[in-house]
DNA sequence: GCCGTTTTCGGCCCGACTGTTTTCAGTCG
């Protein structure tokens, strides 16, 4: 069982817990508890299976920690059975409504005998929701519509589709929107989520009404949820919700804060606040006794003046940086200004856009010192990918151009397929002739986990193998991460000096946060790459770095940050 | 239900907006 499989029976536990009108705090341990079981680094199958004592795990204790080893070891849970046991069946789907919390769910089911989403649907329609005391007609419409609404709505969108429509809508309120001075995108596309469920925007600008207006008003706007003089929350066609929030600039270093969270980060800050007789909100610090508030115009005095580190939006995950911060532990995060060189990169020789000249003009201007160019190799036929002989006039063009071009290392790279049964597309004598090799799993991701892991560690054994391109092949939204021990893989990884790539394209994102924190907790060498496929694809840095600082990678933890003379001294050292 | 530079018991974050109400409950983030 996966640990999503089982952060999925919690959210359906924490449900359930409300609608009963258990306590908010029991609630909120089991919130907790199950995100960080979706996000923990290692499976809890594993852990309860070598006896590990799960309580260590930070809003985990003995009653959760018991709760997980039955599920896991049985594939059931009494307590979660005895709760779904007290509810009909179907009154759960009616949770995904926005709108409708636990306590009006109830209230339908009790006083309507409204247990389906369509049974609601019905209720409304014959005006048995308007008739329920403290509903009243508007009430039960907007049920209605968000029926509907749920019934349509996608998921949370990937970070590029949500990253897309982030610039464009800030793009339009600037333009829109005379006085504003700043304008920042926080929430879960700051922090760098892989996938965004809504756009939380905060705006200093001296014409709020106008704010307002124009987000209410914009083309693409499906429903205004909400319109007032300091928020309005709209959804766009495309089912994406914007929440707009106009503020003064004092209270911008707060309100940065307040509408980056995440939820825990926020609750840890606020309880470091309550410990200094303070309290957070948006606008500041509020003295309890005297209710004076203390305004800061930047997070960093914000942080401050709660005795804290700075912590970066990408680590803001209410997963104990906190504590880092309060011991001033956190790192010093890699940086786009740290990267030194891209190497996972594609031209028109394969499957790329553009040619190997405009590749290598647009890194020397991104401020690289060396760029590896790695066309695919023959076995991707589908992606134009390189014979040995045109491999070998690949690289002779290469090193012409470094000469042509010059300001510029370019490594004669290749990105190899790895077969099936973990031999390589390329022999050792050709390999020889490369400066850099990428390996990749392109095929057959159907494998089982023993198949794969071994097919992987096989190819990594082979010292011409310098890294692993994209190792889950997982493409967000569309194609599930391939079945692995990645612990196992993370290992070999280190053993065999082979490293493992953080691939920055946005439909990747892989490895994924948790698993460089593991790579780089078992030794494992990390690079961060484009994976870039045309010119613009260049700028994937800034996303694959924005990933490893969720992963808290220093720049001694990526090959990449070395200069190109050490890179490349590095290069002979792994080799042999 | 969890947790401890206030604590092994008694705490546990805070405000905007809406709808149906005349003072607030519910929901959301």
């Amino acid at each position: 069982m996966t640990n999503s499989e089982i952060a999925e029976r919690f959210g359906t536990i924490v449900s359930l817990l409300q609608m009963k009108g258990e306590k908010s705090f029991t609630v909120r341990a089991y919130q907790r508890a199950g995100r960080t079981i979706e996000r923990f680094p290692r499976d809890m199958d594993a852990m309860v299976a070598e006896g590990e004592d799960l309580t260590e795990i930070p809003g985990v204790g003995k009653a959760i920690s018991d709760k997980i080893a039955e599920l896991v070891t049985t594939g059931k849970m009494s307590y979660l059975e005895r709760l779904e046991s007290e509810f009909p069946d179907g009154v759960l789907d009616l949770v995904d409504i926005p709108g409708l919390g636990p306590k009006t769910i109830v209230r339908l089911w009790k006083e309507l005998d409204v247990t389906s989403v369509d049974a609601l649907e019905a209720a409304v329609e014959d005006g048995r929701v308007a008739s329920l005391p403290r509903m009243g007609k508007k009430s039960a419409e907007n049920i209605g519509r968000a029926i509907q609404f749920a019934k349509s709505k996608s998921d949370r969108f990937p970070m590029a589709r949500a990253m897309d429509i982030s610039r464009r809508l800030t793009a339009y309120l600037r333009d829109n929107c005379s006085g504003i001075s700043d304008l920042v995108v926080c929430g879960s596309m700051r922090r760098f989520e892989e996938t965004v469920g809504d756009l939380d925007l905060v705006c200093v600008t001296s014409d709020p009404a106008g704010a307002m207006d124009a987000m209410a008003g914009m083309d693409g706007v499906a429903e205004v949820l909400g319109h007032g003089e300091k928020k309005t929350s709209v959804v766009l066609d495309s089912g994406i919700q914007i929440d707009l929030r106009v503020c003064e600039p004092q209270h911008l270093g707060a309100m940065l804060q307040y509408f980056t969270g995440n939820l825990h980060h926020n609750v840890r800050l606020r309880e470091i606040a309550a410990g200094l007789g303070l309290s957070l909100n948006e606008y500041g610090l509020k003295d309890v006794e005297t209710g004076t508030l203390e305004t800061y115009a930047t997070e960093e005095a914000l942080y401050r003046r709660l005795g804290l580190q700075y912590v970066p939006p990408e680590l803001r995950q209410g997963a104990g940086e906190v504590e880092f911060a309060r011991n001033n532990d956190i790192p010093r995060l890699v940086e786009l200004s740290d990267i030194k060189g891209d190497l996972h990169t594609h031209t028109d020789w394969s499957d790329g856009r553009d040619t190997m000249e405009e590749m290598i003009l647009e890194a020397r201007a991104r401020g690289l010192e060396y760029i590896a160019v790695t066309d695919h190799s023959v076995g991707r036929g589908i992606a134009n990918g390189l014979s040995v002989e045109r491999l070998e006039s690949h690289g002779k063009r290469l090193k012409e151009l470094e000469s042509d071009i010059g300001g510029i290392r370019i490594l004669r790279g290749t990105e190899m397929d790895i077969r099936a049964d973990g031999s390589l597309d390329y022999s050792d004598e050709v390999l020889d002739e490369l400066d850099w090799v990428v390996a990749s799993v392109h095929s057959a991701m159907g494998q089982d986990s023993a198949t794969m892991t071994e097919r992987i560690i096989k190819a990594m054994r082979n010292p011409r193998v310098f890294a692993i391109g994209h190792l889950s092949t997982r493409l967000i939204g569309e194609r599930p991460p391939v079945d692995a021990d990645y612990d196992a893989i993370f290992r070999a990884a280190a053993d065999t000096g082979t490293a493992l790539e953080i691939n920055g394209s946005l439909g990747r994102l892989d490895l994924k946060d948790t698993h460089i924190s593991r790579a780089r907790e078992l030794g494992a060498a990390l690079v961060i790459n484009t994976d870039a496929h045309t010119t613009e694809g260049l700028g994937n840095m800034e996303y694959g770095v924005s990933l490893a600082r969720r992963g808290w990678c220093e720049p001694s933890d990526i090959l990449n940050c070395m200069g190109a003379d050490e890179f490349i001294s590095w290069l002979g050292k792994k080799r042999n």
